[in-house]
DNA sequence: CTTATGACTTTCA
DNA sequence: CTGAAAGCCATAA
């Protein structure tokens, strides 16, 4: 298969479950590159300019649970879509602990006091 | 091959 | 919390 980035970067977005959601960098990592953040938005950004999408591209979001999105109507209309599904928004941001992936990644123990 | 850009992420002040 | 800077990946010119 050509290195058909784009292709499989929509792969794992269409993995995304709905009513759930996942970060570039979750993304990058199943692709086996780590730090593809960057190169993964850049996929996403491709579809900017398509209207019909078979891609749940509103499923990816930035770190934290952002937007990352900025300019013009593209973080209202994720939003919309997003709340359409069942994501809830608490602040303008995104639980992921409840809506990310499962078995997401979790920086810290935090097991405590 | 080098430069520039971008829907990123993390760290420091 | 906000803002700035550096680092990494892919594409276009």
């Amino acid at each position: 298969m050509k290195d058909a980035f784009f292709t499989r970067v929509y792969a794992a977005v269409r993995r995304i479950p709905r009513g759930r959601v996942a970060t570039y960098g979750q993304i990058a990592l199943l692709l086996g590159v780590p730090r593809g953040a960057r190169a993964v938005g850049w996929a996403l950004r491709a579809l900017r300019g398509r209207s019909a999408t078979t891609v749940p591209w509103q499923r990816v979001v930035g770190a934290g649970g952002r937007i990352s999105l900025r300019g013009g109507s593209g973080p209202f209309v994720q939003r919309k879509r997003l709340e359409a599904e069942g994501v809830r928004f608490i602040g303008g941001r995104i639980d992921l602990a409840r809506y990310g992936l499962p078995g997401g990644r979790r920086r810290r123990t935090g097991h405590g006091p």
